[in-house]
RNA sequence: CGGGGUGUAGCGCAGUCCGGUAGCGUACUUGCAUGGGGUGCAAGGGGUCGUGGGUUCAAAUCCCGCCACCCCGACCA
């Protein structure tokens, strides 16, 4: 009763909301901006972590770690990478804290300040390259690949839990090429990494593209991205993938002997996603009963809830469920059976529904009787009473029914929320009207897509790599256009 | 930093206009019943009313200052 969220039809955004909340994936900190990730939402997380940790392992990359702290002047070697990050650093300017003499507990001690300022890292680029130059010298020592988890601190000036915050967690991976071809095939492979884990395990359809300059990371030359929509039609960016050329092996003075021993620069990519995939799990499939999580990324898929009365029928089942939990954990399902005496079983189906458990199995009296059990699924919210021999079968079934079903259900909501157009008017009324992606010829200047941001709110996401090549006029100028490019509202 | 709003029990709120020593829902504790969709009844514990000052016999309530947080804008993965 007191666990009920707002519908997605009253209030989007505070449904959202009281779902990290309610669901105990996460909560405010004292800290403006930061935020406490509770055990359930921080196990949802290490899925994530370790499927595209995997994945990474798998195309050659090993994890390293640098530190949190990097001294002011590397921030000032490469120009448009300072530009891009100044105006959200945190600062360490002391190193020691001292007892006030008024009596009003700790202050700073102003004979710790520190000769030269700590930036707190809002992405470890600098720091990354400023080793590389002494890791590499010849060609033998590239490609060099390598990730790190991380958390990282960018001072916003509005957050909202996982899809913005002031610090997060992510990975970056940061690789060094011999050359460009390789780097940018690097670029590539990472953004398909994401793409295929948005896909197969988030259940999160995503558009593959690149950014244009204004949206660019600062110090690429380019930024590829993954773009999802939430069902608000709105779009997340949920995973960027960075072509950064030589500029910061410029910067950082790093160069490498090639095979005809002449000295060269080196090519660089990073690429990155963050807790922000939690917001964008949540939003792609929730409900409002509370959280749908993809099988293949729920910490629990399968929870068991004894129907009883009394101690004798809760042993009875209790033997019975011992049996069927092996038997899922054989195929590698994972568990969890709930016997608590001190919650109802109507109490624990809304909570587990609220907390996106995919498949739930209700087991009383009469099942004992009869050899059967309910099952109930939680995309669909629909249950139904099988034989207890065909259980296994069922609930394996079931998960990857559950999984193809949530993505089919994102993409139609993609689908239906797509709009191709041809004229500025036709586009406004869209954005007002329907929202979500709009397809339209751009005529490729930063001034174009400004007016744009400027007059609807709504920015050019990405221009999609799988978006046919078509002669076209920019719906706003009228000059000519080679592709259609994506615009929405983002978050 | 501009515009709007809110601070009262863990959470959500009423009480403030019109001053009289704090209440509702929920959560929590205990007991009994209940148990196939958030169970019912009864009893109980818990609050410097954001903060500092002022007016008054008396302040959550009136007056002045300060602080914090939220929403809308500018910035952003």
């Amino acid at each position: 009763m007191s666990k009920e969220i707002p519908t997605r039809e009253e209030d989007y955004s505070l449904w959202y909301n009281e779902l990290v909340k309610k669901a105990d994936l996460a909560e405010n900190s004292p800290v403006r901006g930061c935020m406490v990730i509770k055990p359930y939402g921080y196990s949802i997380w290490e899925k994530m972590q370790a499927a595209l940790d995997k994945m990474f392992k798998d195309t050659g990359h090993s994890n390293a770690y640098f530190p949190l702290f990097i001294p002011k002047s590397f921030f000032s070697k490469e120009a448009s990478h300072v530009e891009g990050f100044a105006k959200e650093c945190a600062i360490v300017t002391h190193y020691r804290l001292k007892n006030d003499e008024n009596g009003n507990g700790v202050v700073v001690d102003p004979d710790a300040k520190l000769e030269e300022e700590l930036i707190v890292r809002p992405t470890s680029e600098t720091v990354i390259w400023s080793t590389y130059k002494n890791w590499i010298q010849s060609y033998r020592d590239l490609p060099l690949l390598v990730n790190q988890w991380a958390n990282v601190v960018r001072w916003e000036m509005r957050t909202r839990l996982f899809l913005r915050t002031s610090e997060f967690l992510w990975q970056e991976g940061h690789t060094a090429h011999a050359t460009k071809d390789e780097a940018v095939a690097e670029t590539v492979q990472m953004l398909e990494v994401y793409a295929h884990f948005a896909e197969h395990f988030m259940a999160m359809p995503v558009v593959k593209g690149l950014k244009t300059e204004s949206e660019r990371f600062a110090g690429a030359e380019d930024t590829y991205c993954i773009e999802a929509m939430m069902q608000d039609g709105k779009a997340l960016q949920s995973g960027t993938s960075h072509f950064l050329g030589q500029n910061f092996a410029k910067a950082f003075d790093v160069k490498f002997t090639n095979k005809e021993g002449k000295l060269d620069l080196v090519w660089g990519t990073s690429w990155g996603v963050s807790t922000r995939l939690m917001g964008a799990l949540i939003m792609a499939h929730s409900d409002d009963a509370g959280l749908v999580l993809p099988p293949k990324l729920a910490p629990i898929q399968v929870v068991i809830v004894p129907i009883f009365k009394g101690e004798d029928q809760l042993n009875a089942i209790s033997e019975k469920v011992a049996g069927i939990k092996a038997e899922l954990l054989r195929k590698g399902i994972s568990v969890k059976y709930d016997a608590r005496d001190t919650h109802k079983p109507g109490w624990k189906f809304a909570e587990y529904e609220l907390k996106g458990i995919p498949v739930r199995i209700a087991i009383g009296p009469r099942d004992l009787e009869n050899g059967t059990v309910e099952v109930a699924r939680r995309d669909e919210k629909t249950k139904e009473t099988i034989a207890l021999d065909q259980l296994s079968n069922t609930v394996e079934r079931l998960l990857d029914d559950i999984q193809q079903n949530i993505y089919n259900k994102a993409l139609a909501l993609r689908a239906s929320k797509t709009t191709t157009v041809e004229t500025y008017d036709e586009f406004k009324k869209v954005l007002e009207t329907k929202g979500g992606f709009i397809l339209a010829h751009w005529d490729g200047t930063a001034a174009t897509e400004q007016k744009v941001k400027d007059e609807t709110k709504a920015t050019i996401r990405c221009i999609p790599l799988d978006q046919p090549d078509e002669e076209g006029k920019c719906m706003v100028t009228g000059n000519p256009s080679t592709k259609k490019v994506l615009f929405a509202k983002a978050y």
